[in-house]
DNA sequence: TAAGTATACTAAATCGATTTAGCAAGCATT
DNA sequence: AATGCTTGCTAAATCGATTTAGTATACTTA
C-alpha cells in the first residue's frame, strides 16, 4: 500500500497535476476547471483517500501550519496545561504544534530554534529563557512571527502574553498582611527574568508600605527538589520568626511545603502560606493552600490570537502587542488564621 | 537575511551541489572529495551559518527525524511527564517530536494519524483510545513503526509498553487487605481498555481470594472533574459500610478525595485510600495518600528504545515486543491506620 | 603501450507538491 | 477576415535537498 500522489491521481484520471491540483485548492472555478471535472476528481480523490504530502507542500509554498511551542519543561502543570490550551486553539485554525522544553537554558533553546527554522514552522510562541533576545530579535527580521508569554525581554519588541505579575504579588502580599502576618518572607528563584521581578516588586511594595523588613530567598535555577527543600528548610530556621512564606512559583511550593512539614510548623497558625500559581490539589490540602491563579485558557486563546493575527496578516509586523491578564487569588485557610478577624 | 541554501554555497565556492552535499553529509572521503575542498566547504559551511532545510531533506530521504506523540492529554501529569521524558530520549538521539491529545477519541486520533502521516513523520509513540485497531495495523503495514503504551490492544502485534497492571493492582489490594480494610471498593472508568481492565482484574482476584465482596463503581470517560466528584460522593453514600476506596487512575482521585473530604471522612481512620498513578504532591497529603508509582523514566525510556530499534533496523519488522515494567507501591498514611497492627 | 583503477568532481534525476505562463478551441465583435 | 476575449486545460519551472551515474585526469601494472 504505497502512498499515493497527485501524479498518481492525475495520470490515473488522464488530466495534468496542475487540473488537480487546482480542484484540490479550491481554485477551479477561477482557473476554468469545468464543474464536472472538478467533481469527477475530487470523487475520485475521496475513493483514493489521497491526502497531499505536507513536505512538498510546504518546501513550494513555504507554509507549513506548523507552530513551535519553546516552554520551560512541558511536565510543569502550567506550562503543560497552557500547552493544551494552545493545541486546542492552534489546532481549530488549521495549525500543529511541535513543542520542546527550553530547561530555561539559552544554548539549548538557541540550538532548538535552529531545529524548528530548519523544519520551516511558521511561527514562534516561547517562554523565553534568559539571554535569547538576540535570536527573537533575528527570528522577527526574517519575518518569522513570535509571540512571548509568562516573561518577555523589557528592551525587545514583541508581541507578550503575560499576566499582572507585580500587582497578583502586590495583592496576596497584602492579603497575608491583612491576616495579621508581618514577617512574610518571599521565596523565589536566582532569576533576572521579568516575571519573578515582577512578583519580587510586588512583595516589596507591599511589605514597604508598612514599614516591614523583607525576607528574600533566592534559590538557584537548577536544583533538585530535594535540594530545594533543604535549602528552604535551612532558610527558615535561620529566620525563625518568620510567619508567613509566599512562594514566587509552583515547583517552589512543592518543596516548600515539604520544607514547612518537615518542620512540624502549622498552617495557618505558625506559618501563613500563599503561592504564585495554583495547582489542583491546592484546593483539597489541609489546610487548603492560598494561591494565585493564572487564568490559562485566556493566556492560550491570547496567545494563539496574537500568532495567528500576525500568520494572517491582520496585524501589522511591526506593530507588537503587550496582553497583560489578570489573575485571581484564592484565599484559602493556609493564610487566613481562624483568629485573624478578632487580630 | 534569506535563508542560504546549497545551492547559494555551491554557487559562492564555484563547485557542484554534490560536491557540497557529500561534504555535509561526511561523504567526502568514499567520494574521493580532497581534503582541502572538504576543509574550505565546511569552514564556510560555518562562517555562513548554513542549516539544510529539513523540508526538503525529508521530501527526497523520506526520513524526517520526526517522531510523532500521541497521548490522551498533555495536561495529565502522567502523560505530561511521560512527554517530557520521551522529548529528552529522543533528542538525544536526534530526533524531534510532535506531539498532540488524542483525548481518548477515536475519530479524533485518526484525524491526527492523518495529519501526521502527511507530514511525514517516521514512527509513532501513542497511548491508544479505543477503536484504532485497524489504523495501527495499517500504519504497521506500510512501514511505519508504532509503539504503544499504558494500553494496548491484545489482538494486534505491535510493540507495547506497560506497566503490571494487574500484579500491581492485586498488591495494592492486599495492601488494603493486611491493614484491615475489608469493604473496598474499586473506582474506575467505564472503559474496556485494557490496562483498566488489568487493574480491576488484580482488585477482584485480591478480592476473591479473601472471599469478599466487590464493589466496584465505572466513572464514565468524558465526566468533567465535578461531576466525577458528585457521583464518587453519591456512591460512597450510598454505601456506607465501604471502609476503602482504590482508586484506578490519579484524576478519579484527585475529584474521589474531594468527595472524601465534602463527607467529612477521614482518612486512614474512617477510610483507607490507595491510588493507581503517584502525584508529586500525595506525598505532602495529609495524611500522605498511598500510591502506586509508575516508573515514567523507564517507560520512556523503553518507548523510544523500541521504536529506535525499529527505525534503525535493529529490531525485525514483524518482531513485536511486549515491555511489562513492575511498580512501586509507597504505603503512605491514607491506607495504613495507626491501629492496624493491633487488629 | 594498452588496459585497468584510483582520484576528484559534477550533471541531472528525483522527492511531491504549487504556480506561472501559455496553448488551443470557440465565440463575439468590428 | 482579423482581432480579442472566454473557457478549459497543461507543460514546465520551482522549492532545496540527496543520490545515481557519469566524466576526465592521473597513475599503475602487465
Amino acid at each position: 500500500m504505497k502512498k499515493i500522489s497527485l501524479k498518481d491521481i492525475a495520470e490515473q484520471l488522464e488530466v495534468s497535476k496542475t487540473t488537480v491540483s487546482f480542484v484540490l485548492n479550491g481554485k477551479a472555478k477561477e482557473n476554468h476547471i469545468s464543474e464536472s471535472l472538478t467533481q469527477k476528481i475530487l470523487k475520485y480523490v475521496e475513493e483514493v483517500g489521497y491526502v497531499p504530502n505536507q513536505l512538498a507542500r510546504g518546501l513550494r509554498t513555504g507554509e507549513t501550519k506548523v507552530i513551535g511551542v519553546l516552554v520551560e519543561d512541558i511536565s510543569d502543570p502550567f506550562f503543560s496545561s497552557i500547552a493544551r490550551r494552545i493545541e486546542e486553539e492552534a489546532n481549530s485554525k488549521g495549525y500543529k504544534i511541535v513543542y520542546c522544553s527550553t530547561e530555561n537554558n539559552a544554548d539549548k533553546t538557541k540550538e532548538l530554534l535552529e531545529v524548528y527554522k530548519s523544519r520551516q514552522v511558521d511561527g514562534f510562541i516561547i517562554a523565553p529563557p534568559p539571554g535569547i533576545e538576540k535570536e527573537i530579535q533575528a527570528l522577527q527580521k526574517s519575518n518569522l512571527p513570535v509571540v512571548l508569554f509568562d516573561r518577555y525581554f523589557p528592551e525587545v519588541a514583541t508581541d507578550t502574553v503575560v499576566v499582572e505579575n507585580q500587582r497578583s504579588s502586590y495583592n496576596a502580599t497584602n492579603h497575608l498582611l491583612h491576616n495579621g502576618y508581618k514577617q512574610i518572607a518571599f521565596i523565589t528563584l536566582a532569576s533576572e527574568q521579568v516575571q519573578m521581578q515582577d512578583r519580587l516588586q510586588g512583595y516589596k511594595e507591599a511589605m514597604e508600605e508598612q514599614h516591614l523588613a523583607h525576607y528574600i530567598q533566592k534559590i538557584p535555577f537548577d536544583l533538585k527538589p530535594k535540594k530545594i527543600t533543604k535549602e528552604i528548610q535551612a532558610f527558615l530556621e535561620q529566620h525563625p520568626n518568620i510567619d508567613a512564606v509566599f512562594f514566587a512559583t509552583n515547583y517552589l511550593a512543592d518543596s516548600g511545603l515539604e520544607a514547612i512539614q518537615n518542620l512540624g510548623l502549622e498552617m495557618p497558625a505558625d506559618i501563613g502560606v500563599v503561592v504564585f500559581d495554583d495547582e489542583k490539589l491546592f484546593r483539597l490540602f489541609r489546610p487548603p493552600i492560598t494561591a494565585i491563579a493564572q487564568p490559562i485558557k485566556e493566556i492560550a486563546k491570547s496567545i494563539v490570537s496574537l500568532l495567528l493575527d500576525k500568520l494572517t496578516g491582520a496585524a501589522k509586523k511591526n506593530d507588537y502587542k503587550k496582553v497583560e491578564l489578570s489573575t485571581t487569588l484564592y484565599e484559602r485557610a493556609s493564610s487566613v488564621p481562624v483568629l485573624a478577624a478578632s487580630r
